[in-house]
DNA sequence: GAATTCAACTGGTCTGACCAGTCGCCTGGT
DNA sequence: ACCAGGCGACTGGTCAGACCAGTTGAATTC
């Protein structure tokens, strides 16, 4: 142990433009700043934070980047702030999907993990109005499907999100999305779903009906067991051979 | 349908320091500039991509805050290559954290999702070498316990993270570890660990060496039981009151 | 040969300028 | 009284050039 009782802790140099995020950062998470709510116009913040706009500039990208604020050339409102979303989570998924850190498979195989789980969650925690809302998303999901694939995949969305509700774990929700967003730039051009796209959608709307019956019976596994059935039968097949073991795994767990 | 055929998309500016980024993390997600490789100076790259030097800098912010690249003052070689990491994501689940967007519970239930999966697809997909390094952390942080929790605390990240290597899927782990990230920013004061560390640390060892146990017995789901239940025990007095029973239903999950 | 000095870099910051875009007011015509 | 159009005062995006403090490595000195 040290003689002299706690020992200093290194400190390394803090940039003008990290305290100038840091200030603003804080102000946003805090809830001052709420969504919305416009941030001073750069000269402004020069003044203010008595910095250079070059530092000021730098800072706002850094929000910017974190997907926290929004900038538009002549807005004589200066920066929107958009507080925090799953941007930024979807965005550092997606370079891990495109990087050779992880490969497909792993994504699939991840995405059945946290759908699974978040259907699981859904049949214990569900409300009422959480099974109205997957039940109308449902509905909006097959009159839809004549529509358009488009629009289709919306009200998936929307759906998936009302069982991430319901889980009573946004986190979940958010990461699936991510995930899914992330498969979906990788591989979307791999998979000519345009083909038989109507088939697709009249299986999909299905599918679903069986994952709302299991939530709603409180079958958490059995809703478990559906979402990851429905992931392994839509990818396997365009998955890198050497990984469709990892959803072969992930599909026996339940 | 639309009577001309495909409509023209609408298109949103690219401002040049985008670009610019765009250009650096494509050859960075591609392999080429591997981690630990240098980028040219500012001034050079100022030159190369033919804009300002506030306009690299911002690129180079961007990149920055995406922990793509770490730039010191003064370094005659230029800014370095970090890859893809899992800081980010970090950040990203650390601002959730904060927010009122996800609540400490959810944080801690989807730690114990993550875990709990870790371990049981290690358990079905282990290696002989996987096991060896496990048990090797273990052996570590046995002995580190004595040297102090920071040390002890690096060893368990290795050990968590040889069990992710073992199933098979990184971004399991490197999301495991970003949201453990999340829950030490937010929590790590809350709990006075130091009162007991070593009784804790004690407690932690013989755990993993349970953890161990199933997953060389091939028993996933005992593996994930003991992954959820160790979580569960460690900060179930620790979370909001409303949000605990997040963390009992997952327990119940297995 | 080892220690010291120094010059040529680096990234961080500031200033000031220009551009294109946006907004709001103010004017002119109806 | 109302609406259209134009004009100016903003905005953010970009560039150029300068200075500073820090790092590095080679030349210099002992």
């Amino acid at each position: 142990m040290s003689a002299q009782g706690a020992p200093f802790q290194p400190v390394q140099p803090v940039r003008a433009y990290q305290r100038v995020a840091e200030q603003i950062e804080d102000r946003i998470l805090s809830g001052d700043l709420p969504p919305g709510s416009r941030l001073p116009a750069e000269r402004e913040l020069v003044n203010q934070f008595a910095v250079g706009r070059s530092t000021v500039r730098e800072a706002l990208r850094v929000l910017q980047s974190a997907g926290l604020v929004r900038s538009r050339p002549g807005d004589p409102q200066g920066a929107e702030v958009l507080g925090v979303t799953s941007d930024n989570l979807s965005r550092a998924l997606g370079r891990l999907a495109r990087s050779q850190i992880s490969t497909l498979g792993e994504l699939v195989q991840f995405r059945m993990v946290l759908e699974a789980e978040s259907n699981r969650l859904a049949a214990r925690l569900h409300s009422e109005s959480d099974l109205a809302r997957m039940s109308e998303q449902i509905e909006r999901m097959e009159s839809l499907s004549k529509v358009g694939l488009h629009a289709f995949s919306e009200a998936d969305a929307l759906f998936h999100r009302a069982v991430a509700e319901a889980s009573g774990n946004s986190l979940l929700g958010l990461c699936a999305r991510a995930v899914h967003d992330a498969v979906v730039e990788v591989i979307e051009q791999k998979i000519a779903k345009a083909a038989d796209a109507t088939v697709w959608m009249e299986r999909s709307v299905a599918h679903h009906r069986q994952v709302l019956a299991a939530i709603r019976d409180g079958d958490g596994a059995r809703a478990a067991q559906l979402g990851r059935q429905a992931l392994y039968d839509y990818y396997a097949d365009h998955v890198e051979d050497d990984t469709r073991r990892l959803l072969t795994a992930a599909l026996e767990d339940g």
